[in-house]
RNA sequence: GUGGAUGUAGUUCAGUUGGUAGAGCACCGGAUUGUGGUUCCGGUUGUCGCGGGUUCGAGUCCCGUCAUCCACCCCA
């Protein structure tokens, strides 16, 4: 028979079952985080109609986005969680209450390129919040705020939340008359930390920005300090635009209740650069990186937006959300070493090795483990007794439970410790107790809590 | 979409100016049929990505193709 050769696709991520569990942990983690903070869950299907997800239209998405036919149907799969949160919300309107804080976490897809973290199919896990006309600017201190939290559950440390404000930006770009082109220039500015300052102003007069402005930019770009320096600096910008003033009065109240949220000084920074990706929202905006990978990108990014679901609704519902793009997140752990196999528990905490051709006794011992929260599997295989050690072994583990002829007759099971090579008789009832008194508790922390920097 | 690299065992890779394939790890068996990790002994891994060309002879050189990786674009 000819075969055909296994293999996923590129920009796909699959893993072994160690590193399964160590991502579900970062989901259920995550949940945890999410749902602390009245989020309630939500989820969508993966297909949508194409017309509902290039709504929008134009642009990068309508380039990457999977897109195929069934019969009629023009069908596409969906390119991130925000726009079928603002289908949601269309359809749903009169039947959700708000503000409606939702969270979602599931796959997306893009059709680009992969390469060194990016993929094609990823997971992303979106925390919003809808207003019904309008929408309090707390929320757009709370959310980073949640971030904060969300990785530090993680045991993360090297992350900086980046916080601007599109209205800063756009009021600053029309000062110099360049509204018309702020878009472009923004993606220019944004390279600041990747090429430098003359490489970004020799783009800008490439771009045909005059000579005057170019200077303008970079020395607006170029603001760095503290979240105070920067605040201070740029009031003198103030008086020249409303909408910058606006944005820069916005800022100061994020920044003020991102302290009273707790978020710690060195893991939130002003940043005038930040602006790419974001184009639909228009006020402040979120890039989270992480400190020693900067050049992986953004692991977190969102922000405010006047209007989400216009292409649905001409009812005006606001928002505010972020997404965390946790395939990537994962993949920068993984390469930092942050994923410790140590911490992976076993599937099992028992396995129970029946010696008897009848199963009857190891079944009801593996039965009354279960009903005392003791994970459990009976190896019933005809395999040598060398190979059902090893199996306990490869995966991880902790106890194996002989009951054999004589255990049968005693009444009692034999337990070993894998890890002491100890082993024990005890009445089944006994057994429960001691196997629960020697596992470990759970919530064990994603990275090795030896590696935790100091914050 | 643009540019640059790389495809050899399950995996990571070696393979000399061209002479019909090798190592570590993994896997399987044994030392050890009711006791795993360590050790020792033995064993199997293959369309050398695919197609064509040059040559007496190609894993090696040439052309094409596909795939993967890296960078750009863009993005989580």
């Amino acid at each position: 028979m000819e075969r055909i050769k296994p293999r996923t696709l590129s920009g796909f991520m699959e893993l072994l079952p160690k590193q399964q569990v160590q991502f579900e942990r970062m989901l259920e983690s995550l949940r945890r985080t999410y749902a602390l903070y009245g989020f309630t869950p939500l989820d969508t299907p993966l297909i949508e109609a194409t017309e509902i997800l290039l709504a929008k239209g134009g642009g990068e998405t309508e380039k990457q986005i999977y897109r195929f036919s069934k019969g009629e149907a023009d069908l596409s799969l969906r390119f991130d969680l925000t726009v079928p949160l603002a289908k949601y919300v269309a359809l749903h309107a009169g039947e959700l209450t708000f503000p409606f804080r939702r969270f979602q976490i599931g796959k997306v897809y893009r059709g680009e390129r992969a390469q060194r973290g990016r993929f094609r199919e990823f997971y992303q896990a979106d925390i919003d919040i809808i207003g019904d006309g309008k929408l309090d600017l707390l929320n757009e201190a709370e959310i980073p705020s949640i971030i904060y939290r969300a990785f530090s559950e993680l045991g993360l440390e090297k992350f900086c939340i980046r916080v601007n404000n599109r209205k800063i930006l756009t009021g600053f770009y029309d000062m110099l008359g360049l509204n018309a082109r702020a878009g472009e220039i923004m993606r220019t500015a944004d390279k600041l930390d990747k090429i430098g300052a003359e490489k970004v102003e020799e783009l800008l007069i490439a771009d045909g920005v005059p000579l005057a402005s170019a200077h303008e930019i970079l020395g607006f770009i170029g603001i760095t300090g503290s979240n105070e320096e920067i605040l201070t600096a740029l009031e003198k910008y103030r008086g020249k635009n409303e909408t910058f003033d606006c944005g820069l009065d916005e800022l100061h109240t994020v920044v003020k209740y991102l302290t009273a949220f707790g978020v710690a000084e060195d893991h939130f920074a002003v940043d005038l650069t930040i602006a790419r990706g974001l184009d639909y929202y228009t006020g402040t905006v979120y890039e989270t990186t992480m400190t020693d990978h900067p050049e992986i990108g953004s692991v977190c990014s969102g922000g405010r937006y006047d209007n989400l679901a216009e292409y649905y609704t001409d009812r005006k519902l606001p928002g505010v959300g972020i997404s965390i793009g946790l395939t990537r997140l994962f993949y920068v752990l993984g390469e930092q070493g942050y994923l410790n196999d140590q911490l992976v528990t076993a599937p099992a905490d028992v396995l129970i090795l029946p010696m008897t051709d009848d199963l009857s006794t190891a079944i009801s011992f593996a039965t009354q483990l279960r009903q005392n929260g003791i994970r459990s599997q009976i190896y019933a295989e005809q395999k040598k007794f060398k190979a059902k050690m090893t199996y306990a072994d490869k995966l991880g583990i902790p106890y194996v439970a002989f009951i054999g002829e004589d255990e049968i007759t005693g009444g009692v099971v034999k337990i070993k410790s894998l890890a002491t090579g100890e082993q024990v008789s005890l009445r089944p009832t006994d057994a429960c107790t001691e196997i629960k008194k020697g596992l470990p508790t759970d919530g064990k922390p994603i990275r090795e809590p030896e590696k935790r920097i100091e914050g």
